[in-house]
DNA sequence: GCTAACCCGTACATGTCTGTTCGACTTTCG
DNA sequence: CGAAAGTCGAACAGACATGTACGGGTTAGC
C-alpha cells in the first residue's frame, strides 16, 4: 500500500477540489529511499527501529513518519515493493512453456535470483503483519510452482505418490536453504543454482 | 548451564564450608516449570517478555529472576534442557550400524520425533545468544547426519557429486519444512515421516 | 515446630521504541 | 521570485521491557 493514492499524475492535470495535493519530487525520492533502506534493514535484522531505518535511508525520523504513519504501513509498502520487482522476473521464466522439467529449471534459476534479497523479509512480515495478507502474497508466488508441478505430474515428468502441497514445500524449502547456505559460506555462490536443481529433480521425479 | 552447580546431592551429605547452599524441592520445581514454559513460549514467539514466561510458568517474575539473573542465562538453560532430552533419542537410532540407507531412515524418524517442539528454538537462540555457542550445539546434532552421510558416500549408498555440507543442509531443511507443513495442516501428521523419507532418499542417492 | 529457604506483589530506576508536536529551514515548482 | 510542500532536530508522552530492592507470607526440611 502506497502512502497516498495519488501518483504519476500528468503535470498538466488540475487537481479536483477535495482531492489530495500533488506529491513533490523530493518527497518521492525520500519515499523510495525509505522503502529500499527498510528492505535492506529488515532483511538483516527483523526488529530494526524506525530510527535505524530512517538513518539508513539518510532521512530524518520525522520525515519517515510523515510518509508512513505507522510501522505496519511501512511494512506493507516494503512487501509490495519487493513483490512488484519480483513478479516480472518470475514471469520471464515462462513456467508454462516446454517440457515441465526444463521449465522447472528455468523457474528455479529465476526464483534463486529473486530470493537473494527477500529471503528473510517474508518470514519477518509473517510475524509483524497479520498472517492473512502475508499468506496471500506468498501463495501468489507459490502458485507458479504449484501449477508447474501439477502440469508435470499429468505429463509423467514428476512423481504422483506424494501430496502436491508437500512437493511445493520441498521446492521452496530447499530454495531458502540454499540461500542460507550461501550466506553462511557453506555453498559457493556460483554453483548454488545447479546444486539446487541437481538435488530437486531426483526428489521430484517419479521413483524407480 | 544450570543456575547453580549443586544438584542431586544425597540428603545426608553435609555441605562443604564455602559451597553454595542446598536447593529446596519447590525451587527445583519452579526451575523446571520456568525452563519448560520458556521452551514453549520461545517456540511460538521469539521475543516473549520475561514477564510472559513467568506468567506461563505460573510463577512470579521476581522468582524467575531469582533463578535466572538474565535473559541470556535463561536461554542457555533452555537450550541445554532441550539438547539433554534430545540426545538419547537420537542415539537410540544407532546411526552407525547397518546399511547407510536404513540407518538414515531410523535417524530421520528419531529426529522427526525430537524436532516437533524445538524446531524454532535454535533459530531464535542463534539471534539472541552469541552465534558461537549456538553453532556448537547445532553442529553437535548435525554431526550425526554428516557422519552417516559420509559413511554412506564411501559405501556408494549416497551420491558423491554434491558438497557434503549441502546434503546435510538438505536433510535438516526438509525435516524442518515437514514439521512446519504438519503444523499448518498441509501434511498429515502420521504420514509425515514416510513422506520425508520418500523425498530425501532419491535426492541423496547417486544419480542415474 | 522452628528456621532458613523460598515465593510473591509492589514498586522503582533505567532504557528503548513509538508516534506526535512545534518551529525553523530548504527545496521544488509554477 | 514566491508560496506551497517538504524536511529537519529537538523534545515530549505513553507504552513496555529489563533488572533490582524491600517486606510479608509459605513451605520444605531437620
Amino acid at each position: 500500500m502506497k502512502p497516498t493514492e495519488t501518483r504519476h499524475r500528468p503535470a498538466g492535470a488540475g487537481r479536483s477540489p477535495g482531492a489530495a495535493p500533488r506529491r513533490r519530487a523530493d518527497a518521492e525520492r525520500s519515499i523510495t529511499a525509505i522503502v529500499e533502506a527498510a528492505q535492506d534493514c529488515l532483511a538483516e535484522q527483523p526488529q530494526v527501529s524506525m530510527a535505524a531505518i530512517a538513518r539508513a535511508a539518510g532521512v530524518g525520523r520525522v520525515t519517515l513518519y510523515a510518509h508512513f504513519p505507522s510501522r505496519e504501513v511501512l511494512f506493507e509498502a516494503v512487501i509490495d515493493h519487493a513483490i512488484a520487482k519480483a513478479e516480472p522476473v518470475l514471469d520471464a521464466a515462462a513456467p508454462g512453456d516446454g517440457p515441465a522439467a526444463d521449465a522447472l529449471c528455468r523457474l528455479l534459476r529465476s526464483s534463486w535470483q529473486v530470493l537473494d534479497r527477500h529471503r528473510r523479509l517474508f518470514e519477518v512480515a509473517q510475524h509483524e503483519l497479520g498472517a492473512v495478507r502475508m499468506r496471500e502474497r506468498h501463495d501468489q508466488a507459490m502458485a507458479r510452482v504449484e501449477q508447474l508441478l501439477h502440469r508435470g505430474r499429468a505429463e509423467g515428468a514428476f512423481r504422483d505418490d506424494l501430496p502436491l502441497a508437500w512437493m511445493v514445500t520441498t521446492v521452496y524449502s530447499l530454495l531458502h536453504a540454499a540461500a542460507a547456505d550461501v550466506n553462511a559460506g557453506r555453498l559457493p555462490q556460483d554453483s548454488a543454482a545447479e546444486t539446487l536443481i541437481a538435488t530437486l529433480l531426483p526428489a521430484l521425479r517419479p521413483p524407480r
